[in-house]
DNA sequence: GGACGAAGCTGAAGCGCTTCAAAATCTTCC
DNA sequence: GGAAGATTTTGAAGCGCTTCAGCTTCGTCC
C-alpha cells in the first residue's frame, strides 16, 4: 500500500480513503490511486485490514451436514443476502462431529468474522455460548432450543408433521405409518407429534409408529418389505416420514413389490431434498424453504452487526406442503420443462 | 494477550511462545500463561497473527458446484487432510457461476491463506493466474487444462468413459447410446471420446450419441420416452451417460414405461452421486473417488507450502467401475449398511 | 571457584492497514 | 481582497500478534 501511495503521489491515509470511502477524496486522487493500484497489482491484506479496524465483512456459517440440500439452500440463502450487503460468506461443514463443529466456531472467533451462523445438529449450544461471551454474534438455524438470547430462524417442525399427516387425512386415507428416525432428534419428535395432532384431531384414523435407527433410505426399503409382508387389513394406505430419504426407500421398495403408489399407498417425505424429484415418481414432501431461512438469518446477523439496539427475535417460518407424484399421482406430476428441445440422434 | 502476560506474570513473548511452540518455554511458565489463558477467556486473533507471522494455517477451497456430491466428497478429502496438518479448510461455493469463483478467489487472495484448492468446471482459469501472481499458491481439482505451472489432481476421463462403455460391451451389449451434456464441458467430451474407443475396438458394437443442454434427469427422462417410441430394433440395450443424474432419469422413465433395466436396457451413469444408492434400483456409474482427490490436493499443496524444493505435478486418478442394479440385476444389489455416513435430520 | 554454554525469557520492532486530529487547500460571499 | 467555512489531505498512532537479538539464569566441568 504504501507503494501505491508513493506511486499515486499522495499519502497513506488517502490511499485508505481511496479504497473504502472514495466518496470523500476528491476525483484527482481517487484516478490516481486507482491507476497506481492496477499497476501494482495491489491486492489489500484483509488480515491487516481487519486488525486495523476491528471488523471483518466475512461471516461464518457452520453447517452440520452438507450432504442434506436443506444445508445447502440455507447456505445460498445466507449467501445472497449477505453478497448484497458486501460480506463474504465462509462455510465450515461438520460432518455431524461435536468436536469439528466446536473447533470451527473456535476458528470463526479466532478469525474475529463479524458473525457466525450456526446450523447445528442436536447438540448442546456450549460453543455458542463460548464464542458469545467473547462478544462474536452469533444466529442460530433450524434448532433454537427455545434460546431467547440470541436471533434464531426455526420452522415450526410440529407444524410440519401436522401438515404431512393431515394431507394424507384429506385424500381419505386412514391408516397412517409413520416412518420416523431416532427421537432424540428434536425435529424429528416433533414432527411426529404434529402428525399424531392431525390423527387425534380427525377421529376416524390410525396412526402407526415405526421408528428407524438412521435416516437411511434402507431403513426405508426395510420397512416397505416389512408392510408387504402383512395380511392386508394391516397395511397402512398413507405413510409419511420426517426423511426423504427413508421416504424414498419406503416408495422404491412398495413399487418394487408392485404396490402402486399413491393408489395403494401414498407417501410423504420431509426436506424437499435434491433428490426428491430424482426419483422414480416424483415425490410429495414438507419443505422448510432453506433458502428463506439462510437469508433471513444473515438478515438478523446484519442488523445485530449494524443496528446498535437491535432486538434478538426468534423467526419460526411455517414449512410448505409440496405435493407431487408420491400422493397425488400422475396429476401431481411437475410440468415438463419448457425450455429443452426435443433429443436428435447424433 | 498483554492481559495473559501481566496475569501469568511473564513478557509477551513468553505468552507467545508458549502458545506457538510450547517445547522452548519451561513447564512454570508454560502452566502460569495456560492458566491466565483459561482464566481470561483469552482467543488469540488469527487476523494479528497472520499479519505478524506473514502465514496462516487457513486453506480456501473454491467449488463450483456444491449440488454435486463429488465437490462435498473432494471437500470432504480436503478436509481430513488439512485437520491433520492443522490447518483449517473454508469452503466457498459459487454455484457455477463465474464471476462469484473470481470473487471467492480475491476473498480467499486477501485472506492471504495459505493456499487455495480450486475446483472449477468448464472455466477459464484467469483468475487463478491473478492470484498466483501475488504468490498464491494454487492446486487444480478436477480440472488441469494441461497446466503444467501448478499442481493438479484430475480423473481420467476417457478411462472412465470407456471402462463405463467396456463394462456394457463385456455385458453382450451392441446398441450403445450415449446421453450426454453439452459437449463444451471438457470432462463430458472426454468421457463421449473414452467411450468411443471401446466401440470402435470391439467392432460389432454401435454407439448412438444424444446430447442434452442440461445435466438434469428431465433431460434423461425425455431421451427415454423417445426411445421407447421407437421400433424394436432401434432401441439401444445398454445406455451409458456422463452424468448420474440424466442416468436417473433414463432409468426411472424406462421403468415408467415397462422397460427392465437391465435386461431389456443396462444404465450406467457417472460421478458415483448420492442418489446413485437412492433411486428405484440402485445405479452402476463411474466413481472418481472425490475424497481421494481431495486429499491428494490438499497434500500437494501442503507440500508446496512447506517443502521449499516443490516440484509441480498433475496427479491423474483413475476411476473406479462401480457396478450395481442397473447394469448386473438384483445381484448388483448392494450390501446393506456398507457406506456408513449417518445423515442427521434436518 | 570461575568460565562457559545451554535454556529460558524479555522487550522492542514491525507486519499492513484504519483512523483521527491537525494542516493544507479550495469556496463562497460580503 | 479576505475571513469563515467546507473539503481534502496528511502523517502518526496503534490494532494484537510474532520474532529476534540480547539478556539472565542455571548447570556443568576442569
Amino acid at each position: 500500500m504504501k507503494d501505491v501511495a508513493r506511486l499515486a503521489g499522495v499519502s497513506l491515509g488517502t490511499v485508505s480513503h481511496a479504497l473504502n470511502k472514495p466518496e470523500k477524496v476528491s476525483e484527482r486522487s481517487l484516478a490516481k490511486v486507482r491507476a497506481a493500484v492496477e499497476q501494482l497489482g495491489f491486492v489489500p491484506n484483509s488480515a491487516a485490514r481487519s486488525l486495523a479496524a476491528g471488523a471483518s465483512r466475512t461471516v461464518g456459517l457452520v453447517l452440520t451436514d452438507i450432504d442434506n440440500s436443506l444445508f445447502v439452500d440455507i447456505a445460498r440463502g445466507a449467501e445472497d443476502q449477505a453478497r448484497r450487503a458486501a460480506h463474504a460468506l465462509l462455510l465450515a461443514n461438520s460432518d455431524i462431529d461435536f468436536n469439528r463443529q466446536e473447533s470451527y466456531l473456535d476458528i470463526f472467533d479466532e478469525a474475529r468474522v463479524a458473525g457466525i451462523l450456526f446450523a447445528p445438529m442436536n447438540a448442546s449450544l456450549e460453543g455458542v455460548d463460548r464464542v458469545r461471551r467473547h462478544g462474536r454474534r452469533v444466529v442460530l438455524v433450524n434448532l433454537a432450543q427455545g434460546r431467547k438470547d440470541c436471533c434464531a430462524v426455526i420452522s415450526d417442525e410440529e407444524l410440519g408433521g401436522y401438515m404431512a399427516a393431515r394431507h394424507l387425512i384429506e385424500l381419505g386415507r386412514r391408516r397412517l405409518l409413520f416412518a420416523g428416525g431416532p427421537e432424540e432428534f428434536y425435529a424429528i419428535k416433533e414432527r411426529r407429534n404434529g402428525a399424531l395432532r392431525a390423527v387425534l384431531e380427525a377421529g376416524d384414523v390410525t396412526l402407526e409408529i415405526i421408528n428407524c435407527r438412521r435416516l437411511k433410505s434402507d431403513e426405508g426399503r426395510k420397512i416397505a418389505a416389512e408392510i408387504a409382508n402383512r395380511s392386508p387389513e394391516r397395511i397402512p394406505d398413507g405413510i409419511l416420514s420426517p426423511s426423504d430419504r427413508i421416504a424414498a426407500g419406503v416408495i422404491h421398495e412398495l413399487m418394487a413389490r408392485s404396490f402402486s403408489v399413491p393408489d395403494d399407498i401414498a407417501v410423504i417425505g420431509y426436506d424437499n431434498n435434491q433428490f426428491t424429484t430424482e426419483a422414480a415418481i416424483s415425490m410429495s414432501t414438507v419443505s422448510q424453504d432453506g433458502h428463506r431461512m439462510g437469508s433471513e438469518a444473515m438478515r438478523l446477523l446484519l442488523d445485530e452487526i449494524e443496528n446498535p439496539d437491535h432486538q434478538h427475535r426468534t423467526l419460526t417460518l411455517e414449512p410448505r406442503l409440496i405435493l407431487r407424484e408420491s400422493t397425488l399421482g400422475p396429476r401431481g406430476k411437475p410440468l415438463p420443462d419448457t425450455d429443452g428441445r426435443a433429443p436428435a440422434p447424433a
